[in-house]
RNA sequence: GGGGUGGUAGUUCAGUCUGGUUAGAACGCCGGCCUGUCACGUCGGAGGUCGCGGGUUCGAGUCCCGUCCACCCCGCCA
C-alpha cells in the first residue's frame, strides 16, 4: 500500500552522493531501479534525475525498513531515510559515480507502487520504437533519453544567452496564422466564428519576422514551433522547433558573424572547439563534387566528371554514354578500405535501384570499377580500351596506387545523385567518417527558382521573399533558372541544420518575383496583400536565418533520428502512439465549426 | 502515391525458405532458499487471438490474397 509523503523532505539527489557525505543522514526520493534480495540483506538501486545510488536495508539496522524493502518492486516510488556510509574496499562499485558510498536505510516509505514496466528502464535496450513511443513516459526514464532532453535544454539556454548578449529581442508570433499558397501543405484550424474559414499553423514565422523588421525591432529571434503537413522522415516531424532569427541592415556576413560564434558555443558544450570562419561552398560546386547540396565534409572522396574519358576509353559496355547527354562521374575508394567486389556491387545496387531508379531499369552497367594498378590498366588494354585514357581518368579522379575508381554512368541528374549517395554509403562502409568531428559548411549561391515540371511554372527554391543576387537581376527575364539567390544553408556533418537569405525589401522587386512565379496580382493581393502594403512603409534591408533545433540537438547527442531528442514525438504517419492523436471528434464539435467529415 | 525491412510470451528474438505431435530460448514476472550484492546466486512456476481478415489444404506461425501498424528511403518537405 502506498504511504504518505508526510513531512519528509528530500535532502539530496541520489546521483550526487559522494564520500564527502559519509556520516550524514539523508532523505532520498526516487524509483527502485533494481532490487537484490540476498535473504538477510536487501540492496535497492534508487534512481532519480541525477543518477543512481545503492540503498542497503539490513534487519539489524531497522527491521521495519528491511520488511518494507522486502515488498519493494521495480519502479516503485520510494522515500528513503538513512545514513551515508563508506563502502568497504571490496564492495566499491567503480561503474557508478556514487559507487564509493551507500545509504544505510533507517526508513523506507513506499510512496507509490508501480506495474511491472513493459520494458527495462535501461540504456542500450533494443525495444521497438513502437513500444517505446506508446509508453513514452517510461522511455523518458531511461538515462540516455534524460540526457538528450538535458542537452536540449542546455542548447536552448546557450542560444538564448548568445542571442540576448548580441542584443536580440525574443518576440512571439501567432500560432493561428494565415494560410499561404507557396511551400508545404498547411495544418489548418477551422474558425468557429467564421464558418468555412481557416487559420493555418505557421510553417515558419517568415512574414511576421520580416514585419518586425519593418517595425524597427532591428534584431529579432524566437524559438518557435513550426508545422508542416508533409510526409515524415528520420529528421522531419510534423511539428518541429526552429531557432528563428532576423536582422535589419544585414548582409550575408552579418548572419555568418552571428551564427558562427553561436555554433562555437554550442559544440563547446561538448568540449569541442571549431575554428572560424566556417568554410563556404557554392551550390554548383557542392552538386558537382559531392552530388548533394549538403556535403558531409568529415571525409574526402570528392566526385569528378570523367565523361570525356569514358566516352573515348573505347569500351562498348557503356552504351548509355553514347546516348544523348549521359555523364560519367567518378571517385576513388582508398586502397585501405578493402571492400569486397561483392559488397560493392550490393551497395551500388541498393543505391541505384532503391533510390535513384525505383522503376528498376538500372543494371550493373551503371557502375564501372577500375583498380589503380598497371595490371588493371593493361587488362583494359587487352579488351581494346585505351590505356592512356584509363590512366588519365585515374589521375583526374585523384586515384592513388591500389585505389579503386568507381565510375557511375547515367543521365546527369540521376548519376550526380547516385554518386553522391554512393560516396556517402562508401564513407560509412569504410568507416572513413570521424564520428567525433563537427564539420560546418555554408552553402551559398543557390538558384533563385527552379522549374516545376508538374505545374509548368517557376517556383522558389527557398521562398518567394528571397532576394536575387543583384548582378543576376537581368536573368530574371532572360534565363530565370540561372539567377542566383542571396540564400545560404548551414550544413553540419552532411545535415542541413539551417537556412536563410537576404530578403527583398523593395515592393517593386517583390512584385516582379511574384510575376515570375506566376502568382497573379490578384492572388498576391489576396495572400500577401498586408505584406506588400507593409513593404511600402519604410522597409529596411534585412535578412535572417532559421535553424532546425531538433536536428542540431540530435547531431550533438549523436542520435540518428530527431525523435530521440523530442519528448513526445510522432510516428512516420504523424500519429501519437501514446495519446492516439489524431482522433475523431463528436458531431457536436464539428457542428460548432460548421464542418462535416468525409470518412474514407 | 511508390520501394524496402519488420510484426511470434511483458520485452528481445528463434522457428516461416522446405506446412505435420504439446510453438521454443533469454531476460523480465510470481513463489521458495540465501547477510555484501551491484547482470546477485539458486530451486520451482506461471505466461501465447504467432498483427488482423479471408483463402488453399486432411492439417497453416509456415503457402496464397487482402489489410493494419512501426521503421528506412523516393516523391513531397518554399
Amino acid at each position: 500500500m502506498a504511504e504518505s509523503l508526510g513531512d519528509l523532505v528530500r535532502t539530496h539527489y541520489c546521483g550526487e552522493l559522494r564520500p564527502e557525505h559519509v556520516g550524514q543522514t539523508v532523505t532520498l526520493m526516487g524509483w527502485a531501479a533494481t532490487r537484490r534480495d540476498l535473504g538477510g540483506v536487501i540492496f535497492i538501486d534508487l534512481r532519480d534525475r541525477e543518477g543512481i545510488c545503492q540503498v542497503v536495508a539490513r534487519p539489524e539496522v531497522s527491521q521495519t525498513a528491511h520488511d518494507a524493502a522486502d515488498d519493494v518492486r521495480t519502479e516503485y516510488v520510494l522515500a528513503v531515510v538513512g545514513e551515508v556510509a563508506k563502502r568497504s574496499e571490496d564492495t566499491v562499485n567503480p561503474a557508478l559515480p556514487t559507487g564509493a558510498v551507500e545509504v544505510e536505510v533507517k526508513e523506507i516509505r513506499v510512496l507509490n507502487e508501480a506495474r511491472t514496466p513493459v520494458f527495462p528502464i535501461e540504456d542500450d535496450v533494443d525495444t521497438s520504437e513502437e513500444i517505446r513511443l506508446k509508453y513514452r513516459y517510461l522511455d523518458l526514464r531511461r538515462p540516455k533519453m534524460l540526457e538528450n532532453m538535458r542537452l536540449r535544454h542546455r542548447v536552448t539556454m546557450e542560444i538564448r544567452r548568445h542571442m540576448d548578449e548580441q542584443g536580440f529581442l525574443d518576440v512571439e508570433t501567432p500560432i493561428l496564422a494565415k494560410s499561404t499558397p507557396e511551400g508545404a501543405r498547411d495544418y489548418l484550424v477551422p474558425s468557429r466564428v467564421h464558418h468555412g474559414s481557416f487559420y493555418a499553423l505557421p510553417q515558419s514565422p517568415q512574414l511576421f519576422k520580416q514585419l518586425l523588421m519593418i517595425s524597427g525591432f532591428d534584431k529579432y529571434y524566437q524559438i518557435p514551433r513550426c508545422f508542416r503537413d508533409e510526409d515524415l522522415r528520420a529528421d522531419r516531424q510534423p511539428e518541429f522547433t526552429q531557432v528563428d532569427v532576423e536582422v535589419s541592415f544585414a548582409r550575408e556576413e552579418t548572419i555568418y558573424d552571428l551564427m558562427e560564434p553561436l555554433f562555437q558555443r554550442l559544440v563547446r558544450l561538448l568540449g569541442v572547439e571549431v575554428t572560424r570562419p566556417f568554410p563556404r561552398m557554392e551550390y554548383s560546386e557542392a552538386m558537382e563534387r559531392y552530388g548533394t547540396d549538403k556535403p558531409d565534409l568529415r571525409f574526402g572522396m570528392p566526385i569528378t566528371d570523367v565523361s570525356d574519358e569514358m566516352a573515348t576509353l573505347g569500351l562498348l559496355t557503356f552504351p548509355d554514354l553514347i546516348k544523348d547527354g549521359a555523364r560519367a562521374r567518378a571517385f576513388a575508394l582508398p586502397a585501405s578500405g578493402g571492400v569486397s567486389g561483392m559488397r560493392l556491387r550490393k551497395i551500388n545496387e541498393e543505391v541505384w535501384l532503391g533510390r535513384i531508379l525505383p522503376d528498376a531499369r538500372a543494371s550493373k552497367r551503371n557502375l564501372f570499377t577500375l583498380k589503380a594498378t598497371e595490371e588493371a590498366v593493361a587488362g583494359l588494354g587487352k579488351k581494346g580500351a585505351s590505356e592512356d585514357v584509363a590512366r588519365r581518368m585515374l589521375e583526374k579522379a585523384g586515384a592513388e596506387k591500389d585505389d579503386v575508381l568507381l565510375v557511375g554512368v547515367d543521365q546527369p541528374e540521376p548519376v550526380a545523385m547516385a554518386m553522391g549517395i554512393l560516396r556517402l554509403a562508401m564513407g560509412r562502409e569504410l568507416k572513413l567518417i570521424d564520428e567525433k568531428a563537427y564539420r560546418f559548411l555554408w552553402v551559398t549561391g543557390f538558384p533563385l527558382v527552379e522549374f516545376d515540371k508538374n505545374e509548368k511554372r517557376w517556383a522558389s527554391l527557398h521562398h518567394p521573399f528571397t532576394s536575387p543576387v543583384p548582378e543576376d537581376l537581368p536573368l530574371l527575364d532572360s534565363d530565370p533558372g540561372k539567377a542566383r539567390a542571396r540564400a545560404y544553408d548551414l550544413v553540419l556533418n552532411g545535415t542541413e541544420i539551417g537556412g536563410g537569405s537576404i530578403r527583398i525589401h523593395d515592393s517593386a522587386l517583390q512584385a516582379r518575383i511574384f510575376k515570375l512565379l506566376s502568382i497573379s496580382d490578384q492572388e498576391a493581393r489576396n495572400r500577401f496583400g498586408f505584406f506588400l502594403d507593409a513593404l511600402q512603409h519604410g522597409t529596411p534591408p534585412h535578412g535572417g536565418i532559421a535553424l532546425g533545433l531538433d536536428r542540431i540537438v540530435s547531431i550533438l547527442a549523436g542520435e540518428d533520428s530527431i525523435r530521440e531528442v523530442i519528448a513526445f514525438p510522432k510516428t512516420a504517419s504523424a500519429t501519437d502512439l501514446m495519446t492516439e492523436a489524431p482522433s475523431t471528434v463528436s458531431d457536436a464539435q464539428l457542428g460548432d465549426l460548421g464542418i462535416m467529415a468525409v470518412r474514407k
